[in-house]
DNA sequence: GGCGGCTTCACATAATAATGTGAGTAGCCA
DNA sequence: TGGCTACTCACATTATTATGTGAAGCCGCC
């Protein structure tokens, strides 16, 4: 912990670039490298000033943040980015991460959490606001719950699947009944019983275990 | 404010299970559900205890905590799982990722922390420490983008996805008006709206809609 | 400064779903 | 043959949803 941490700012709001480099100026073991409204000359840039950490705007006029965190990613990898942002959109987050992004923080985050992440990215952690995680985890391929081994087996009967694919497909009982050419008593019969095999009291219920489940 | 909100701890070692108790239980918004030693009647627990979220353990003899945390995903989705782990294991990340975790936090997390984590999960965020955050990062290259082609921007208002996600959960108007502190009428009208946007004209098809094209 | 979208609420009516009870036919199996 | 399940149907009552119309407050935008 000699050297201090040579941050760069890419942001293209003059305002906000200002106030950013007046919070990171003044706190000790932190060096403003730069702040810069544009990053049209990233590589450029990365070699004259030798940033540690780059806080990277995502939106910018002309070349996007994305595009320079790929430029800074392919030419000097070691360079800890952290984007930040407005919104927490979902493509964005997405091809940030894809595009190699150390970290990840709104642009409403408080001046002590945004110190304490250029912290962290330099420790090797990748700091990220709980809503932009949330939508990283959402990223993930979800493991179906059918892997696992469910403790009611759902034992529905042909007839009782049947009925509740129609039901996925949003048939009503009236729709069922007429589709099936069965009564519409009989189709209230069969959908209590799947009520009472699923554990759930609606329709809504039903479907929802349904498709999480894959009974269909 | 309204409700606290309710946690439920899964920690086998007895004395830290001790001190969280200890820490939730004094803690204002939140109320302690329960603090058990082991998962294996996770399913029974969740239904017994009504939590809101769950820390769990994620090494746990017998059902570890990733099994448990599958376990509770697959019966009630709804509930925040914030995952407790002592080392920033990568294949257990992964796995619980997967498996469906809403958090991950270290177990040498500090209470202030902690607390703070709780509050985040139940805003919808994914508290995470950079460590492990870092972790996550790491895993996307090897992950292929799942495929969210997401055709249909839908464009629901936040308070209708919120809405919509009820409905998934097989929350009734009633119990949706009660949740959320809103009159009858005014669920009824967020969700003639929301069938508008998706074109459905059932709480069924919205349903289906909604699992299917990952709206929640 | 008006326009549109979001959120909230109210009143009303028709349609549909949930629940209970009961019952007949058919097939399987021990 | 008796017991079990699946599948079918009927009648009844209550609860919940679907749909329409109307409206007020708020906020952002042009």
């Amino acid at each position: 912990m000699d050297k201090p941490t040579r941050v760069l700012i890419y942001e293209d709001n003059a305002d906000l670039r200002a106030s950013l480099s007046q919070l990171l100026g003044g706190s000790p073991g932190l060096e403003l490298a730069g702040a810069l409204s544009n990053c049209t000359q990233a590589e450029a840039d990365i070699a004259r000033l030798q940033p540690d950490v780059v806080l990277m705007d995502i939106d910018m006029p002309g070349i996007t943040g994305i595009e320079g965190l790929r430029r800074i990613k392919a030419t000097t990898p070691g360079v800890n980015v952290v984007m930040l942002t407005v919104f927490d959109e979902n493509d964005r987050v997405f091809d940030a991460i894809c595009a190699g992004a150390d970290g990840y923080l709104l642009k409403k985050t408080p001046p002590a959490k945004l110190l304490e992440a250029i912290g962290e990215v330099r420790a090797g952690g990748a700091p990220m606001t709980p809503a932009i995680a949330r939508q990283v985890l959402k990223l993930f391929p979800r493991v179906p719950p059918r892997a696992v081994p469910d403790e009611s087996p759902a034992n529905l009967s042909a007839r009782e699947q049947e009925i509740l694919g129609l039901l996925v497909e949003g048939y009503s009982y009236k729709m069922i009944a007429a589709d099936r050419g069965i009564s519409l008593d009989t189709v209230r019969s069969h959908i209590k019983k799947i009520y009472e095999k699923l554990h759930v009291r609606s329709m809504t219920e039903a479907v929802s275990k349904a498709l999480r489940q894959g009974l269909t």
